[in-house]
DNA sequence: TTGACGGAGTGTCCACCCAACACTATGCGG
DNA sequence: CCGCATAGTGTTGGGTGGACACTCCGTCAA
């Protein structure tokens, strides 16, 4: 089977860059690479795009076969077009930005065939292909977007405490913030569900859980409210 | 000549939306397009991307080619994929995002073998493929975009008066702003050289001019400055 | 020449938001 | 029951943003 144009075409594909959350650092999946180029090289997951589904579903489903994963939240980051990005030939890659709760995916993907990992930010392998730029840009763009954008939360499991969520929120930004301005602002925002319910298994009084409340964020959203920090 | 391959590839195009500004209204440059699919409909500049050349590249080449047009700011703005969105097959095109000063280029678009023209972004006609989405999605970043970047300067000639600056704020947010606090603002900024010249040729006390120092701006934003609104 | 018109240019006050800061409460474990 | 680790809680001062109105100046026409 071949398929024939009258002008050439670059090859499609999609990659994705999917950030997770646990207790020691902010994570991104990588998949090891089975053939060439850059065969036993880290790389992010991806493939080629089919002709009958659109680029969000070409991510979805890589990322489904690749690692088992559903992602909360998957956007398009930006397209990589450079001509010599890829040995093959020319290559454009869709970029997507994914964030998933790794509680729940943390067996998943080190269980599938393929051989996938998650490694922190701030300690990555040698990439294949551009995929060094890519992640480079999707971490900005976590860095820029959490803050203005209540997306923290597709990080953590369903239930948390606010101490989880200043965490994360000082990984992801680098740098501390204030307990009781935090809690304060957060609070203010009447955005989180107080529950009757604490943490459990833990040495030392147990904090409140909370839960995120999409619902009303998307009505304030509307009236023109503005998550911000 | 023909090109073979052993999987099908999508086409890919680029495609842009230039904005401009008058003394009226913002502007978005629209291309009438002389063969099928959708003959005689309006659309955005735009067309295949060369094998050995970048997609940047290829969004100035055409630009160039189309409209006569160097854009001041070129970035890429998102990439759409629907498989139905060209009638033609599967074509995916990267969209992107321009700005030009208009005094620039009003006579240039208009004056090209094929037709060019600035349109209202307030009154367009129908469009084109699905770029009436792609223009839809270029307002909406431009309207973000330019409360935290200094990219309004771009649309504006190179020596303008804080008035011509404010109206060209509440064009693009649609919102009026105060002349005091606008003014104090942006000058406390101080990204803005202060020249010895007035406007000319108006009926009326004569404004004092001032041009953005972009030199300026690279320097604050290393030091960790944000421009903001 | 002068008066009217049109837009340029300028400062203050108040309300709110943000950052800095330290102690008490509670549950567990030894 | 005592120590430890983390939860949870308010106040203050400085700075920023928004509301607000008058004088200045150049042109043009009577």
């Amino acid at each position: 089977m071949s398929y024939t144009y009258e002008y050439p075409r670059p090859s499609l594909t999609v990659d994705c860059v999917v950030f997770g959350l646990d207790d020691e650092d902010l994570k991104v999946l990588l998949i090891k690479r089975g053939v060439e180029p850059f065969q036993g090289r880290w790389a992010l997951p991806g493939g080629f795009v089919r002709m009958d589904e659109s680029l969000e579903d070409a991510a979805r489903r890589e990322l489904q076969e690749e690692a088992g994963i559903r992602p909360n939240l998957l956007e398009q980051l930006y397209t990589f077009g450079a001509p010599e990005r890829d040995p093959r030939g020319r290559v454009v890659s869709v970029a997507y930005f994914a964030l998933v709760k790794l509680s729940d995916h943390r067996v998943h993907a080190a269980t599938d065939a393929r051989e996938a990992a998650w490694f922190s930010v701030y300690d990555v392998p040698k990439l294949a292909f551009d995929h060094a730029d890519i992640l480079a840009t999707a971490h900005q763009r976590l860095k820029g977007k959490v803050r203005y954008q209540p997306i923290g939360f597709e990080l953590l499991p369903p239930k948390f405490t606010l101490t989880q969520l200043q965490r994360l929120y000082e990984k992801i930004l680098e740098r501390e913030l204030d307990k009781r301005n935090f809690r304060k602002k957060l609070l203010a925002m009447d955005l989180l569900e107080e529950l009757d319910e604490v943490e459990q298994d833990v040495s030392h009084r147990a904090a409140r859980l909370y839960r995120f409340d999409h619902k009303k964020y998307k009505q304030l959203e509307k009236a023109g409210f503005n998550f911000e920090l």
